[in-house]
DNA sequence: GTCCTCCACTTCTATATAGAAGTGGTTGAC
DNA sequence: GTCAACCACTTCTATATAGAAGTGGAGGAC
């Protein structure tokens, strides 16, 4: 099954895009590892048929998306993005020891569902599955998350074992279901929370959370994922950097 | 005053990166207005001594930075970054009219001062002007803002006319002082707000504000200004963009 | 005036080539 | 065994050249 078929190429594209394009799509299918060495430039453009120039060109930008690096004298490899940290950094512990607490995700529940109109109208399409979630530290309700991703992309995750999937959920998406999470937006807001949350998270009454919506997207700039993580305002903190 | 004598060129750097230097030199010195066009790859091949591919590789350095923009066909531009846009997209307005109403700087207070201890280590210097400023839209104030600058660079920013500043602040560091604001970095928080404040924003007893610290930095990674921002969380919505 | 064609100019694509710089393993001297 | 020299291999820099693709203005047909 190999995604190359579904790719039909645009032939209006230059060299470089459509062989960026072949690439990446041999990366999708699982090609080659982390940490492992792709072909080399000379050994692609053998392959490819096109000059080194152009293999470069396409490798580069490759980079530029954060899906590859390169180191000069070793090889070009490919590279995982580290986006969970940066979502758990948002919530820094109040105190002491923050380095030697290990965070735990909890599934709460999943779903088929029919998404609300305005998840629906992000995805672009209303049959979703959802997913309950929370995470700890040290036994502290830390975040809660309700997670809505579409059936034709992620059809069975509401079945596999929780085991399975782990704590971080994009690398799974890209292992399991070839899903690559390229870039997402996120919106910050604060607001009082509805009964249910605020005892799942242990609040005190009245307490506020901090809202963070987000919306995942793929490389082809299409909607992947939602997902909407709430947790005590008191302690939050949301690191971000412009331009 | 060119800013190309303080600018010792590593010759150990490659061709394209000492180019990209001296351009992005010529940039901060204010030679070309936003809009205008730069000179053409040939123009600064034939000028600068190197090949054209040398060139573009400097250029396109540039525009992965985010400082210039190119169009086929048309030229190379300055690309001013628009920062302010973003920073009052933070407060949405609650309810009805957002598109026509316009958004008002006030200034409160400008002096020199002391900067605190954390202040003083992020710009490395304590000797600094303080800019107390008030936001508002259609009368109603949305954000107050204590901004922190080293009086090295900014020295007589205290005493300019109101009228003179206009309420985008990163413009004018440019044009009156020649200092760029290449990236910044925003940290999200929650908090009570002190008495002061909570008066100024015009808040109910108890209520909350969000609160945005900002550190801003110049082209070569100097911290050029530090702020701290509050609005009521409420009406607070703050949006970024990941990977 | 309005539209069309053409032209000078821009950036962009693609190729070829030569050597520098860095990496990691093998080989050989001691 | 240890160390250094070497080597095959990688990416990176720099140059040159040819033509494609897009822009914006000038000048002519009507």
């Amino acid at each position: 099954m190999s995604s190359l078929d579904r790719l039909e190429e645009d032939s209006r594209l230059p060299a470089y895009l459509r062989l960026r394009d072949r690439i990446a799509a041999r990366i999708a299918a699982g090609e080659w590892s982390t940490e492992d060495a792709l072909p080399s430039e000379n050994a692609l453009a053998r392959d490819s048929g096109f000059s080194v120039g152009t293999v470069r060109k396409a490798l580069q930008q490759l980079v530029s998306e954060g899906l590859l690096e390169r180191r000069q004298g070793a090889g070009t490899f490919l590279r995982k993005p580290a986006f969970e940290p940066t979502l758990f950094r948002f919530f820094a512990l109040q105190g002491e020891d923050r380095a030697q607490s290990i965070p735990v995700s909890r599934l709460i529940a999943r779903s088929v569902q029919n998404a609300p109109a305005e998840i629906a109208a992000v995805l672009g399409s209303g049959d979703c599955i959802r997913i309950d979630r929370l995470r700890l530290l040290q036994d502290t309700p830390i975040l809660t998350e309700e997670i809505w991703l579409p059936r034709a992309l992620f059809d069975g995750i509401e079945m596999v074992a929780e085991a399975e999937i782990g704590p971080l959920l994009y690398p799974y998406y890209l292992e399991r279901f070839g899903v690559f999470v390229a870039r997402a937006e996120d919106e910050v807001s604060f607001a009082k929370p509805p009964a249910a949350i605020s005892k799942r998270l242990r609040l005190a009454a009245g307490e506020f959370v901090a809202v963070i919506e987000r919306t995942a997207f793929a490389l082809d700039g299409s909607a992947i994922e939602w997902r909407r993580a709430m947790g005590p305002a008191r302690s939050f903190r949301y690191r971000s950097r412009i331009g």
